[in-house]
DNA sequence: CAGTGGTCTAGACCACCTC
DNA sequence: AGGTGGTCTAGACCACTGA
């Protein structure tokens, strides 16, 4: 259970920080004192420094030396993902229909393509215990290798549409939630009968030069999703 | 414009990586093959192989090697202040009320605390260019600090509520996204006379033990918020 | 057993900052 | 000029995995 010599710095300093024994903007010790401190080499002393910097704890600039940096008190991760959440996960999804469209003005600027060029549009529901909880539309570029087989569309989730012709390494994704009201044919989709109110969730791809590559929009049913995010 | 050594090493492999021509599962050279590769020192090498690991390309199984990951293609970084969003910023606030309550039964739950145990409930409405924008609720539980000047109350995010006491890098924290229709009360309140959805943030603040500390309920007008998150 | 990654050393040279 | 961090070397010993 021996800790080696690093992790005893990150933690001996991470725990200064965190009980405010130093402050955003002090200054770290020089690498040659810790040295001398742990009575161990430079190597060691940096592997620990650099881990607490990439923790977000501190930071160096060449030639002065490290700082303890402010955190980003507003900073949260968050795994969002169109067929699983926090209340409900999708256990059935009907295919509505796959369409070729051109795109209206709002979306051909999302997409950045002419009006001129057509879009694949997907849209779907989705399903909890046999109750519809999301109404789904994507909007793809097409692409040599693009979905057209019915099994894989009605199953996939947005970046795995999308992976079948690239490394899901190399894509950018984009999110957008806000709420909304639905409307009547909204409503209808998803059996609403009172005023019930929708989460709606952007998620917009870009390959690895930031072109767009689709946008996909979901309309929860508001009793039916919770996000949810954590701090680093 | 030279790059160093280990660097030339990461961009060649994340290169890799991101074209395809690595997969995830695939296993990444040995560091000794590496070191012969770019006549360079093993200490170099393991500099760029820790690069990788730390963006989520490959990870590394003592004794065996490296291998490619699988990306985590649902994992989104979200920036949330309930005073600052995509579409307005908070220009003014209004405090309504700082009490001592009892909690009910689902906040004495939540803050794992007796039902017997008071704490702060502190109310506020936010404007943006006049208009109520938000309606926002914190419960605290009461520790030697705490603000009581109205100011402070007035201008501060949950965080720096509570960050007079403690430093913000001890700090968990959890949010939970929902839409929700109105009651007639909040409606009043934020000046709602149609059917107009609001974005639910419930923001719950923990401190380094895991014990939460706060919980804070801001109510968005749906036509006043979006939220946005990105990859990586 | 040979090969792998994990830890660590005791040097080195460089660019940068401050005095 | 002396101190700082950034890069790099050529070794070392260890624990672990697989044949």
């Amino acid at each position: 259970m021996k800790s080696p010599v690093y992790m005893i710095i990150v933690e001996d300093i991470r725990e200064k920080i965190n009980s405010g024994k130093l402050k955003p903007g002090d200054d770290i010790p020089s690498e040659t004192a810790l040295c001398n401190e742990y009575a161990t080499s430079r190597m060691t002393v940096r592997k620990g420094l650099a881990i607490l910097a990439n923790d977000g704890y501190i930071y160096s600039i060449p030639g002065k030396g490290y700082y303890v940096k402010k955190p980003e008190y507003n900073k949260y991760t968050i795994y969002y993902d169109e067929m699983n959440n926090l209340i409900n996960n999708v256990d059935n999804t009907k295919l509505l229909g796959v369409d070729i469209v051109m795109p209206h003005d709002e979306l051909a600027h999302s997409l950045q393509i002419s009006k001129k060029k057509k879009v694949i549009m997907i849209r779907r529901l989705f399903y909890t215990d046999g109750e519809p909880m999301a109404y789904d539309v994507k909007y793809l570029i097409y692409q040599k290798g693009m979905p057209i087989v019915e099994k894989e569309i009605k199953e996939a989730t947005f970046p795995e549409m999308i992976s079948k012709n690239m490394s899901l390494f190399a894509m950018k994704k984009e999110l957008m939630i806000y709420a909304r009201t639905p409307e009547e044919k909204t409503k209808k989709m998803l059996n609403i009968y009172d005023d019930l109110s929708l989460l709606v969730v952007e998620q917009k791809l870009y390959d690895s030069k930031d072109k767009p590559m689709g946008l996909g929009i979901t309309y929860f049913r508001g009793d039916y999703i919770k996000l949810h995010g954590i701090s680093q």
